[in-house]
RNA sequence: GCCGAGGUGGUGAAACUGGAAAACACGUAGGAUUUAGGAUCCUAUGGCGAAAGCUUUGUGGGUUCAAAUCCCACCCUCGGCACCA
């Protein structure tokens, strides 16, 4: 009888799926639990061997929990508009929708031979008009509620192929295409109003059961900051108007010690104060220089920080009164805070690089308070040659700051900006990082924005009966030259009727990013096949929110976030009743290739599943993939390792010629073997609840070679398949409707996956007996099998009376002995 | 640069709350079985050492009876950085 995966595997998998085994039942007197995956983009490659990481794990957990009573909701689509497919469609004249299609079809083929339990009749598609009709509906929504706006923002422009440019498509500045320097276009955009939600989003995240990490990275990207709004008043050379200028600090303890301000190239007070800028051409050469960076070598502290002094203007530090200089710099970000900082090069090292290149005036203002002996380490000034080295930005005592010397930080920041906000030169300001987010795209392969701009009525909102607002069909996909969508070129389908007064209008040409199928299809599972266009609130309210969310880690931050505004949104419409989609989540890390990278096609290392579950089978596969190494860490594939897995199951295959030759009755008993059996289903069980597949598994791979070698029972071996099952879902079917169910005929009820979980005996997972280890000043130096409940008395009895001990011992004087019950003895002398 | 994570044998890794470093697996060596090969089974396997023993968790320091685990500094690798998804 050989073990030969590519039959079982095939054969059960057909028999699950006509059976419907897996399809999860609306409204059922169980418990629910929704545990879902990131849904993949379906790209022209296909799955390689690391996607799959994430849906085997969730697959594991989704048949634990079948198998634990819940009534589960495992459902699988494609994230499917986005830039891989129009590039592709512009490289072949293929229409995108053909390219999804058959992308979509060889990857559900590949997610099918995995043999994974997901309820097939509820696969979604973001590029389904029957799905964006609804992503087109929360749009409107968005823009009903005031949260959708349009300005005027610059986007990634290449001059020469005379197109808009993902970041992505920018490499060190330049056009990937055509290695073109690229510069800014100002264009017309949608953007979402998120920041109106920053405070949700960043308080709900306590109420969430996710990483830490996670949470602290979104913590960080809203970025809130509780500071003061302060205000310096200009003093022009030539012009006696009053301007003024706000910046916001979290720092007012410091302002003593500002001695110049900094503005972003993009603030507007500089073209205001046009005429009083003696140097004006030179500050504007530079601000044209600074949009040719992008944001990240602007802030960047490897290169050296540039800037220009605004001449003609001075600032006056509001508590001293001292005249400082102005400069514009790109380190500075016009969309944070005011646009402008007040600059502490004694405190702040972004303006301490800067000062000193510039030779600005440093003023020490804070002085690090020395408690006790360990902060006499930190030196925080390294003063060489009577100069500072670098910025203290901690805390400490004030000292160069008039009546506030010798206060506190914490204190002072309060007292100085009470005093400012007396005479009327502050205020309190909380500022986020978090920014807007920018909605559209001129691109073809994303959702129609559902707007029409109307000569009489302006911009105009479809009405939900004119949903979906279908993507027209085009020959080309090539970027129209002006910057705007494809779409633009379509004059049939931009001239429309406006729905308000019926006259002539213009469709809306932008499309959506990607990001807003993905940020409700949790949603969609549970609209699919809806004809009616109806909201189903029961469903909804039954199955949401989500139990258990995984995927990369990477979306970490920007799809989590966006997902988590948009259900907020829906809540507040009154559409949904949860405020987050995802109660727990968890991350995984990704598989790399053999050499370390990321696995892709350009880089010719992909390994496909295709080939693996050919030659090792489906179930190895699925085993190695959570044995390879802990679940949320990065791992590089090593084909090597199969082999152990696809061992493994031979073994476990080998252990039925007992049961075939003794029958099922059999009933011996081995105690050591009955105790390993629920000391097994005891890990097992907790490994996979906390994800830990893969000491779940090398626990199964003890008990196997523990049942190879001893007298087991057919039990043991039905224990057994019950604990392998969610990992080898073929192999263990086989095996149970072999030798553990009567009937020929196969029954939904009968199958592995529908039996219950095995439970422990609490009292055979103890031991009787421990090894004692028995250390001399820290060290091991014998070790004793005893009892268990060993009191510290006899423990030290026997530890003194070693003869390896009392070598160690001999002559020496015994200070202490330390006793942990249960592990060890130390006998410090 | 900023934010987040990580660094343990030849390799993937394990080690719960500070308490036996290296479970499980790959690889390697030796043996059994076999006409042979493969498969399977058994034994050994961090390093140094004949042994007693010494030593070992990126580097350096610290706390502790005891540190992979806690603290400080540094080095390296990976993920994200708002138009890739």
């Amino acid at each position: 009888m050989e073990y030969n995966p590519c039959k079982i595997e095939k054969r059960w998998q057909k028999i699950w799926e006509e059976l419907g085994i897996f399809k999860a039942k609306d409204f059922s007197k169980k418990p629910k639990f929704y545990i879902l995956d990131m849904f993949p983009y379906p790209s022209a490659e296909g799955l390689h061997v690391g996607h799959p990481r994430g849906y085997i794990a969730t697959d594991v957990f989704a048949h634990f929990m079948r198998r634990k009573g819940f009534n589960l909701l495992h459902p699988m689509g494609w994230d499917a508009f986005g830039l891989p497919t129009e590039n592709y469609a512009i490289k072949t004249g293929i229409h995108p929708e053909i390219i999804t299609r058959r992308n979509i079809k060889r990857m559900k083929k590949q997610l099918q031979m995995i043999g994974l339990s997901y309820d097939w009749s509820r696969e979604i598609n973001t590029t389904d008009p029957e799905y964006y009709k609804w992503t087109q509906f929360i749009f409107l929504l968005l823009y009903k509620m005031g949260l959708a706006y349009k300005a005027t923002l610059p986007i990634n422009w290449c001059p020469s192929c005379k197109t808009g440019l993902a970041n992505e498509e920018v490499i060190e500045g330049k056009c990937e295409r055509c290695g073109t320097e690229v510069t800014k276009k100002d264009l017309r955009q949608w953007v979402l109003k998120i920041t109106a939600y920053a405070n949700r989003l960043l308080k709900d995240l306590d109420l969430l059961d996710w990483p830490e990490q996670i949470k602290e990275m979104q913590r960080n990207w809203i970025g809130k900051s509780e500071g003061w709004e302060i205000v310096f008043n200009l003093k022009s050379q030539i012009s006696k108007i009053k301007n003024k200028i706000p910046v916001f600090t979290t720092r007012t303890d410091t302002l003593f010690g500002c001695t110049y301000l900094v503005l972003a190239p993009e603030h507007q007070i500089i073209s205001k104060l046009k005429s009083q800028i003696s140097n004006f051409k030179s500050v504007e050469r530079y601000i044209k220089e600074s949009k040719k960076k992008t944001e990240r070598e602007r802030i960047s502290e490897v290169k050296e920080k540039t800037g220009i002094e605004i001449r003609g203007i001075k600032a006056i530090n509001p508590v001293n009164g001292r005249a400082i200089p102005i400069f514009v710099a790109d380190y500075v970000l016009i969309h944070y805070g005011t646009g402008a900082i007040m600059a502490v090069p004694a405190h702040d090292q972004r303006d301490f690089d800067f000062a000193r290149k510039y030779n600005l005036p440093v003023i020490e203002v804070i002085k690090p308070y020395y408690e006790k002996k360990e902060s006499k380490k930190e030196a925080p000034l390294i003063v060489s040659d009577g100069r500072f080295d670098r910025a203290y930005e901690k805390e400490g005592i004030l000292i160069n700051s008039d009546r506030f010397t010798g206060m506190k930080s914490r204190e002072a920041r309060e007292r100085i900006g009470e005093w400012l906000t007396k005479k009327n030169l502050a205020k309190k300001a909380v500022y986020f990082k978090l920014r807007d987010w920018i909605f559209s795209r001129q691109r073809y392969w994303g959702e129609p924005v559902p707007i029409v701009h109307c000569q009489k009525c302006g911009v105009v909102p479809l009405r939900k009966k004119d949903l979906p607002l279908k993507l027209p069909r085009i020959k080309k996909y090539l970027p129209t030259g002006t910057g705007e969508s494809p779409l633009a070129a379509i004059k049939k389908w931009v001239q429309t009727i406006c729905p308000k007064c019926g006259g002539s209008a213009k469709r809306e040409t932008n499309t959506m990013p990607q990001w807003a199928g993905s940020c409700w299809y949790f949603i969609a599972y549970l609209l699919h096949k809806n004809k009616e266009f109806s909201w189903n609130r029961k469903k909804i309210n039954y199955w949401l929110p989500v139990d258990l969310y995984v995927g990369g880690a990477e979306h970490a931050v920007l799809h989590l976030l966006y997902a988590r505004f948009w259900t907020k949104v829906l809540y507040d419409a009154g559409l949904i009743k949860f405020k987050e989609p995802f109660l727990k989540l968890k991350t995984l890390g990704l598989i790399l290739a053999p050499d370390g990278q990321k696995m892709s096609k350009s880089r010719g290392n992909v390994i496909l599943p295709d080939e693996i579950i050919e030659k090792y089978g489906a179930d190895a596969f699925r085993l190695y993939e959570m044995f390879m190494g802990p679940f949320d860490e990065a791992i590089n594939w090593n084909i090597k390792g199969i082999i152990g897995t696809r061992r493994f199951l031979e073994k476990a295959w080998r252990l039925q010629e007992k049961v075939e030759r003794q029958g099922t009755s059999d009933k011996r008993q081995d105690v050591r073997l009955e105790k390993l059996i629920h000391q097994t289903i005891k890990k097992v069980t907790e490994d996979i609840e906390n994800f830990k597949f893969n000491t779940a598994i090398s626990q199964l791979m003890i008990l196997v070679n523990n049942l190879q070698s001893r007298d087991y029972s057919p039990q043991h071996i039905k224990t057994l398949l019950l604990l392998l099952a969610p990992f080898a879902p073929h192999l263990t079917e086989e095996i149970w409707q072999k030798y553990f169910i009567e009937s020929s005929e196969f029954k939904a009820k009968n199958s592995i996956h529908n039996q219950p979980w095995p439970k422990y005996d609490p009292k055979l997972v103890k031991e009787e007996m421990i090894t004692l280890v028995i250390q001399v000043n820290g060290k091991v130096r014998d070790r004793a099998k005893v009892e268990a409940g060993i009191s510290e008395k006899k423990a030290k009895k026997l530890a003194l009376s070693c003869e390896k001990i009392k070598k160690w011992i001999k002559g020496k004087e015994i200070k202490k002995v330390i006793f942990v019950p249960g592990k060890l003895i130390n006998i410090v002398v």
